[in-house]
DNA sequence: CGCATAATCTTATGCGCATAACGAATGCGG
DNA sequence: CCGCATTCGTTATGCGCATAAGATTATGCG
């Protein structure tokens, strides 16, 4: 394994990383939004209902921030907490009317820029892109410090090599 | 455009950008380093000793932070830094040797990581992925908000569609 | 030369998110 | 029925980094 691809490869992840939360940050700042609180709409409109905990999980984020966003979206009317009848420590998050909405503009800001990356890459490469990105981020989340990553088998395969 | 596949890339690139942090953090940790610092180390390896603000704009990090950083790798031992005789203004970086030690010892371990992801990936994506993300960040990182992204034409193209 | 403008670095302050510690509710094994 | 570990949510605190404002030196121009 060559050291300068790994460097280029870590460098490359970070700078992306920068980019586009910076971006994103300045996209959403005229909605009065920040990455996370747009992260926890679009999970909610995809996944619909969902208590705190579950939201963390699936954001990749700790409770006390999940409490932190539902507090402030729930103030501006993008959302809705109720108490989980089956559970009296759950409160369940949902999206309110206002809210689908503002899923939906989110989106198409989103569209706008996808357009332009995908005019600067190969029809193939569009194609792969996704897969190969969640592959990598199962690789690099290694589940163990120093135990080989999860090989990511069933559902996400690029041409394993060999 | 489908609106599906731009949500897709965002959030893949959301997701990417969460495990890449936590897990750098959890690499870096045993050596007493943050993301940061690792990146600043990385960068003064790779392009030799430079000023304060050249650092800043390499690293896609303000100023301030830039600041902070030098004083704590200089506490520590793996930088020095000394005014410019050329500009009274600045102050230059540069690596000791503790530093570049450092320096290498942080790659090896991203190397180890690399491998695992490259494992997964067929042989002609490992060749086009640091080319992709690189045309994906300048894409993400529009000039201007509302202009089209810059085309990244001359260095880095990936077979441009049509 | 003299002065306005810009560049470099630093200090002060705020924000987003994490980790730690806690109270409340659940469910499981005795 | 009763401990007791577990889970959910919140509060308290800290860290990394950004933005804003200030001090010092460079630079361009009348």
């Amino acid at each position: 394994m060559d050291p300068d691809y790994a460097d280029a490869l870590n460098q490359a992840i970070r700078l992306l990383s920068l980019r586009h939360r910076a971006r994103a940050a300045q996209l959403l700042a005229p909605l009065g939004l920040h990455v996370g609180q747009e992260a926890l709409l679009l999970e909610l409109d995809r996944t619909g209902p969902r208590n705190q905990a579950q939201l963390s999980d699936a954001l990749g984020c700790e409770p006390p921030s999940v409490t932190l966003m539902t507090r402030k979206l729930e103030a501006a009317g993008h959302i809705r907490r109720a108490p989980d009848p089956a559970d009296k420590r759950a409160t369940i998050v949902a999206l309110t009317d206002s809210g689908k909405a503002l899923a939906d503009q989110i989106r198409r800001l989103w569209v706008t820029l996808a357009e332009e990356t995908v005019r600067s890459l190969s029809a193939e490469t569009v194609e792969r892109l996704p897969a190969v990105l969640q592959i990598m981020t199962t690789n690099v989340d290694g589940k163990s410090p120093n135990q080989p990553a999860a090989q990511s088998a069933h559902s996400t395969t690029d041409r394993p090599l060999t």
